[in-house]
DNA sequence: ATTTTATTGCGAATATGTTGCAATAATACG
DNA sequence: CGTATTATTGCAACATATTCGCAATAAAAT
């Protein structure tokens, strides 16, 4: 199961690393120079994830968007997770370099946090 | 806009009064001794939130699920906002007494938390 | 008892995301 | 290079979640 390289993959990449935003799918698309199917743009977007290149947050519209946020996947950081901030003026999600800090009950064993603060960015307000 | 007292009203804040976990639509639906269209079931919860009796999150799954969760509500309570859990083994989404906590940058107004950690539950470990 | 209008059920619409399948094209290998 | 292998793509269809319009129903107010 060895990746490809392909135009599709390429463009997808380089826009979601020229972004300071989280995208969704048809936010890439629209923002897209060449056309893309909307099922490869997923599939593409899941590899990634798969990989660990990308990561999904989903928001409280329950649409999954997708995100590189170099530093926050930079390993020499220690947190993996973190905050994302939605505004709902500009409709944007970004990742927030703020860590997120829980406990959970005893015998609970946390795999992922999904985490997405809603109001409106400071460009906004 | 008055709010009316109907039975549909009644059988499912019932039902979320009396459920430990964040219930979806379907599975109201589902757990409900009266039948109740989905389209209604829907516009109740909504209502609820509304009026903020109850309060929704939005799971990775895309999917929303409605929580009483009187503890958490209660204005003697500091914390509004809490973590919630979703165990993938037994499908269930519960509200943490665990108060999210962050920062954000200047000028950013949060108006709402979506907070779900996912993993593996007490009972399912 | 009657009026007002919030609520309901139904069907249809919308939106998001996934999947099967055949065609295409990237890579490996002779 | 030329060919074989198989990852990737596009398309159409599907699945699911949620909403919406509309007419019918039924709370509540008078």
């Amino acid at each position: 199961m060895n990746r490809r390289n392909t135009p599709s993959k390429e463009a997808i990449l380089d826009l979601l690393s020229g972004s300071k935003k989280a995208l969704s799918q048809d936010a890439i698309e629209r923002q897209l120079d060449i056309e893309i199917n909307r099922a490869t743009i997923y599939r593409v977007l899941n590899r990634f994830c798969e990989d660990d290149i990308v990561h999904k947050i989903v928001a409280e519209d329950g649409k999954q968007y997708f995100a590189i946020c170099k530093k926050c996947d930079d390993p020499s950081e220690v947190f993996q997770h973190h905050f994302h901030f939605r505004c709902l003026s500009c409709d944007t999600i970004e990742c927030l370099q703020v860590p997120v800090e829980y406990s959970v009950p005893n015998g609970y064993e946390v795999q992922n946090a999904n985490c997405v603060l809603t109001g409106v960015c400071d460009d906004c307000s």
